[in-house]
DNA sequence: AATCCACAGGAAGCCCGGGAAC
DNA sequence: GTTCCCGGGCTTCCTGTGGATT
């Protein structure tokens, strides 16, 4: 009996070098087939080098198609280069999607400066207005030029920030700024104040989707850095770029491909990565995706799930929404969990279509109605599984009797 | 051609919790 | 603290509709 539990394990990888460089946060020194982006941002934000104030400039494009990469990549450039020539150049990066209100905006963009003023602006407690003049008093005093990057500024909350940033140079005297903002939301600009829209937008930049040959380089510099020498199979880098480019050319699925990838043939045993590793990780990483899906669902959605599953299991025909809705009905009674109307539940049933862990499509049985076929997209056995986990769903000790009690309802 | 099923899905409004403004 | 407002979940009521059946 070997207690050494942990031994095996400890044993150094056969495939990895540094797997950092595959995470999704990494910003690579290299970035291929975005040189021209690269030039044109640099081109925008280059007054900033001369002490004048850049444009605004909007971002726009897919997940995975680098913005955020390029925008960092530049920014640090830009930072170093204003250190050597001796000009104040601030760049300052902020992912609305986690800072999403104008006071915490502010607030965050203010404590930049503090360096040798000291003082914090609390996380909560001013008017926004004095967290406002208090930005507005700590950039002039920088007497430089700030970029501030808003990632995902969809995600924001409200216009009024925008705005606000964007007129931020009528109260500078000595200091300016200039914007960026990005999106993957092209849509998002249509909602805006006209007024926030054309000054935000007075420089704007499409990203396109890699394609599979992009991809390939893209992950085979990574490669290069990630793993030990020939341990990536040959078809392997190819494989993850055609899945990737499959779906909307997304880099970053495409080095979540590879690297789970690895990770199984790792865990494996394996000294190389191999086709087959990929199709594993394919499938890794979709059903770790429904896992997550799944467990975050509202309650109500979960027993719309269950009802659907156990609907597919019951009828000899795929059930529709009315049948989904008996099920649940029955499913709400034995758990004394409220009952809601057909109505909403047509809604859920749509919402786990989207998320694609149901299929749900119109049909139309003529003179017998119109209504939705609903099937479950996963195998049933492994959301069964993930819902068994879940103390709120009940467990259905025999269906048949539940599938009696349906039918003798209906008739 | 007209009918009519079993819903789809839009519109309006209620209720409630949470956050901003006073 | 109170008041106001907003958004999300939900209900009620509604009109619209593809095509087998009559």
């Amino acid at each position: 009996m070997n207690n050494d539990i942990f031994q095996g394990l400890l044993k150094s990888s056969n495939i990895f070098k540094n797997k950092e460089v595959l995470r999704p946060s990494y910003v690579p020194d290299i970035l291929p087939h975005r040189e021209k982006n690269i030039e044109e941002l640099a081109s925008i934000l280059v007054p900033a080098l001369k002490g004048e104030t850049p444009s605004n400039v909007f971002i726009y494009g897919k997940t995975g198609t680098g913005k955020t990469a390029v925008t960092r990549y530049v920014g640090k450039q830009l930072s170093l280069k204003g250190s050597e020539l001796n000009r104040t150049t601030y760049f300052i990066y902020i992912n609305c999607e986690i800072v999403d209100t104008q006071y915490r905006v502010l607030q965050n963009i203010a404590n930049h400066f503090m360096g040798d003023w000291g003082d914090r602006i609390p996380f909560t407690g001013w008017p926004t207005d004095e967290v406002y003049s208090k930005l507005v008093e700590r950039i002039d005093n920088t007497g430089g030029v700030v970029v501030i990057v808003l990632d995902e500024v969809d995600k924001l909350k409200g216009d009024e920030v925008l705005y606000n940033l964007s007129r931020m140079n009528n109260d500078l005297e000595k200091a300016r700024t200039s914007l960026i903002g990005i999106s993957n939301d092209l849509k998002f600009t249509e909602f805006l104040d006209p007024r926030v829209k054309s000054s935000l937008g007075e420089e704007n930049m499409i990203f396109s989707p890699y394609s599979a040959d992009q991809l390939e380089d893209i992950l085979g510099e990574r490669a290069k850095q990630a793993f030990k020498d020939n341990a990536v199979g040959n078809s392997v880098i190819p494989l993850c770029s055609a899945l990737a480019a499959q779906e909307h050319g997304d880099a970053r699925r495409a080095l979540d491909l590879l690297r789970v990838s690895a990770e199984i043939a790792d865990r494996m045993g394996s000294n190389v990565i191999m086709e087959k590793h990929v199709r594993m990780a394919v499938n890794k990483i979709e059903t770790d995706r429904v896992k997550e899906v799944i467990h975050t669902l509202p309650a109500q959605s979960k027993m719309v799930l269950k009802a659907a599953v156990i609907g597919n299991q019951i009828f000899d025909t795929p059930p529709n929404t009315g049948d989904i809705y008996n099920v649940y009905k029955q499913l709400c009674m034995r758990t004394g969990m409220d009952i809601l109307t057909q109505r909403r539940i047509a809604d859920l049933i749509s919402e786990l279509d989207m998320l694609g862990i149901i299929t749900a499509r119109i049909i139309s049985k003529g003179r017998y109605g119109r209504t939705k076929e609903i099937q479950v997209a996963t195998p049933i056995e492994k959301i069964e599984e993930i819902l068994a986990e879940d103390d709120i769903i009940p467990r259905i000790p025999d269906i048949r009797e539940l599938k009696l009690k349906i039918q003798s309802r209906l008739l």
